[in-house]
DNA sequence: TGAGCATATATTGTATACAAAGTAAAGATA
DNA sequence: TATCTTTACTTTGTATACAATATATGCTCA
């Protein structure tokens, strides 16, 4: 009988959570996760933690780990630290890639447009975040990859609550120029298309300040009833 | 009686390991470290793990928690890393720079002069690490502080590993410069002045091919015998 | 009713006990 | 003497028990 380790916990809830099965908010019980994985608390414990560590969760101490809210000005130092780290990572990149790269990379689209076309949005979301890692893989940086993996799962927090159109994820050609740079070991045009692509994200964003969220239900209506 | 936290535990070990005083490669076992502290393993592993997550600590399966011993390569990511994170973080400070901010960054220089002056190495260098750490912590970035955390940690390791001139930490205004770069506001003289400081400390490391070092001493003995 | 309080339950925090793996020391054999 | 094996010991890995805290439920009293 296989044992099951933290990361492997961690790896599998982190997964959750950049598909959107986890949502922002949702809590996450010791005991609960333990039974799922078949281990004891202490095991769940370390996984959480390393899940905190890198923003993912929060844990509140003697009330437990939830699930991440980004704030607003987390969501803007999340694409302003990927706008720093990503486009110089593509340039690398593009002065290595080798033909294996670039059918992985192609294949990696395909599999993001086909779970897009079978509306399984948060596959699709998870798709393409592992495209961005793939090609600090190939830039062959190991430092900035872990970073960026920690950046590419708040993203995915970020979109879970500052997307724009809830529904309409729009098709999009740049992962495509992309490799065609990277094919070409064009860093000059790898590192551009990159930042425009990060600028595009983020320009999908609706990152104005939200009123304030009714901190319990009670309240919301209390509220209400001074309001009429 | 006040119970000391996995946190508290981590930060006083790392500033331990920035300052020099933990060596890369050497021990920490978890039974020494919680008496030290005065807690159970229990807290101890989640500080030793908590390390171990931003590189500072490598811990070996069934084997114990070290001081992490960077590989040329790794030496390498992290100043590279540490190029695109920082001279863009220090423009930003320059915009937001208050009088505050100089004086305290005027004190960081002096206490770090005064360390050197009685012969303090490791608390100069962890004084300098802490300057660029509240560069970032005036561009109120607090994820990319978060990051840079880990890669100043890590720096302070390859120094430890390979630094040049071992006796000799050369006196540097770099530091005095930035602040008056700061002082006026100067953001593209803070970029710049950044870059070139970050190039300077990598010059003065030693990161040539090093002979591989024996694995044991038996080793390293038998190699002689044969040898001669 | 409804606010405040007391009790009960659920959940997390920490220490400890035991299991598993690694390390070192002593002894056996060639 | 050198290598291999066995044994004792040390250290880490995991589960569990208990303590501390938070949450929920029911009760009292205005």
């Amino acid at each position: 009988m296989k044992t099951v380790t933290a990361e492997e916990i961690s790896a599998q809830l982190s997964e959750a959570v950049h598909e959107h099965r986890l949502k922002p908010g949702v809590k996450l019980r010791e005991d609960e996760v333990g039974e799922v994985f078949g281990v004891s608390r202490t095991i769940v414990r370390q996984a959480l933690r390393n899940m905190a560590f890198g923003g993912l969760l929060t844990i509140e101490k003697n009330r437990g780990a939830y699930v991440s809210k980004p704030t607003l000005r987390e969501a803007h130092e999340v694409f302003q630290a990927r706008a720093l780290l990503e486009p110089s990572t593509a340039r690398a990149a593009a002065e290595r890639t080798t033909s294996a790269d670039i059918l992985r990379l192609q294949q990696h689209i395909e599999d993001e447009h086909q779970a897009l076309d079978q509306g399984q949005l948060g596959l699709a979301l998870k798709l393409s975040g592992d495209f961005h890692l793939e090609i600090a893989r190939i830039a062959d940086q190991q430092t900035i990859e872990h970073f960026l993996k920690q950046l590419i799962s708040r993203s995915s927090l970020v979109i879970a609550l500052y997307w724009k159109r809830r529904n309409a994820l729009c098709e999009n050609n740049t992962h495509n120029s992309l490799v065609e740079a990277l094919r070409k070991n064009d860093g000059s045009a790898a590192e551009d298309l990159m930042t425009g692509h990060l600028l595009d994200i983020y320009s999908q964003l609706d990152l104005r300040e939200h009123e304030e969220e009714a901190i319990s239900l009670k309240d919301a209506l209390h509220l209400e009833r001074t309001n009429y």
